[in-house]
DNA sequence: CCCCAGAAGTTGACGCCGTTAACATCGAGG
DNA sequence: CCTCGATGTTAACGGCGTCAACTTCTGGGG
């Protein structure tokens, strides 16, 4: 198992270990989701020894971390492609609702897609970040913020009230993500034929939707 | 680390090993989450050796699984606890509505007053299950037959449509999972200080009561 | 009462993991 | 050309899950 992936390099210095061995950290997490991303493998594969990894990461647990963001920002960008899909033209308010629904759906499209992905940009790491930044830094998770920006959009257009607006972001989030991870990895995907679980997808962000802009 | 927790047994025969595993698996669970479920550890604190184990346990997977359904367990007894606490006078709508409400509530309560056991109870199991049961089969998530049974109650009441009754539990669960998951292991309870994620909860829980409300 | 078969627990070993320390190799600038 | 820092290697340690072989205990039939 593990056959290396690259010819074995010629040159002793590899010249872009790094993101080698980034790129075989990402397959690995793709397929087998985080607890698949080894150190020793994503080494073997690149053709390197285990210990050469040390020379850019100081553990096992960074690495890790670093495919973690990248995941994030891919679940970012699958995200913006869907909500760019929504044609712009009609009554702006449906234009932004729909636009909103588009990045739920854009949202559970990657965790389907890539289920190893989106497991590992939310599995949770073991490393200390020693309080980074201010405690609102949600940089992290770019998702938050394109909801965040789609639901102005909403308030501005009238679908949906100030009063509404404060806190939907979480709320929409916790549905989608929720749904997301039960599907994905929990007793949802394994109990549910797929036309159900397509079915019940769609009742899910129904509800949320109405939830979210529903007078108070 | 890892003193062990009770006075090295005196006979050979400890008497009630499994049990004795068990508690010790969960303890740690408790403290650390399914990563903390290490067989060498577990045994360790019983005091007996790593191999005992398997005389109970085919394998380290297996203990964890037990424990995963032990916590779930759990959950569901927290649940039925907050649900069971709604006083029962008044209008049978209303107090249909509150016990949902309730359920939702001791959902989260139990999430963030036992991490380490409601992340062991939804970790991703690597056990192959081969196809047990039909698979409509729900019984090890409680939960989600209760908020089954509660959303009934409010249909039968009056405060919900048939309609709007097809899949809620599911719309339900996601929501109230997705955000007991971004809280106590995602990027909320990390950047969120606890009066403003207090505020958010809520305000997310107002979301889905809406939306499961609203007609159609 | 003894004895012995099988249940219950132990020891030792294997291969995997992350990590460290000491060593080898390359290539760029004096 | 030669050195020295950057880059990669080998060897080793302890911890993990697991298997095979061994030891210790216990209950039920002669």
């Amino acid at each position: 198992m593990g056959a290396p992936k690259t010819a074995p390099r010629t040159s002793y210095h590899h010249g872009d270990l790094r993101n080698a061995l980034m790129d075989s950290a990402v397959d690995l997490a793709r397929l087998g989701g985080p607890a698949a991303v080894v150190l020793r493998e994503v080494a073997r594969r690149v053709g390197v020894s285990a210990t050469a990894a040390y020379r850019y990461f100081s553990a096992a647990d960074e690495l890790l971390d670093e495919v973690k963001h990248a995941a994030l920002a891919r679940l970012a960008e699958w995200i913006e492609k869907a909500v760019d899909a929504v044609p712009a033209d009609g009554d702006p308010a449906d234009v932004a609702l729909a636009r909103l629904r588009a990045s739920a759906e854009g949202y559970l499209d990657f965790a389907f897609a890539e289920p190893g992905l989106f497991q590992t940009a939310f599995c949770r790491d073991d490393l200390e970040h020693p309080e980074e930044d201010e405690p609102e830094d949600f940089s992290d998770a770019a998702a938050f913020q394109i909801f965040s920006r789609l639901l102005d959009e909403v308030v501005l257009t009238g679908g949906m009230s100030e009063q509404c607006r404060v806190g939907a972001e979480i709320a929409g989030w916790s549905t989608v993500h929720g749904f997301a991870v039960l599907s994905t990895e929990g007793p949802l995907g394994r109990h549910l034929p797929p036309e159900v679980l397509a079915f019940v997808r769609k009742r899910t962000i129904d509800v949320l939707m109405r939830g979210l802009t529903r007078a108070e």
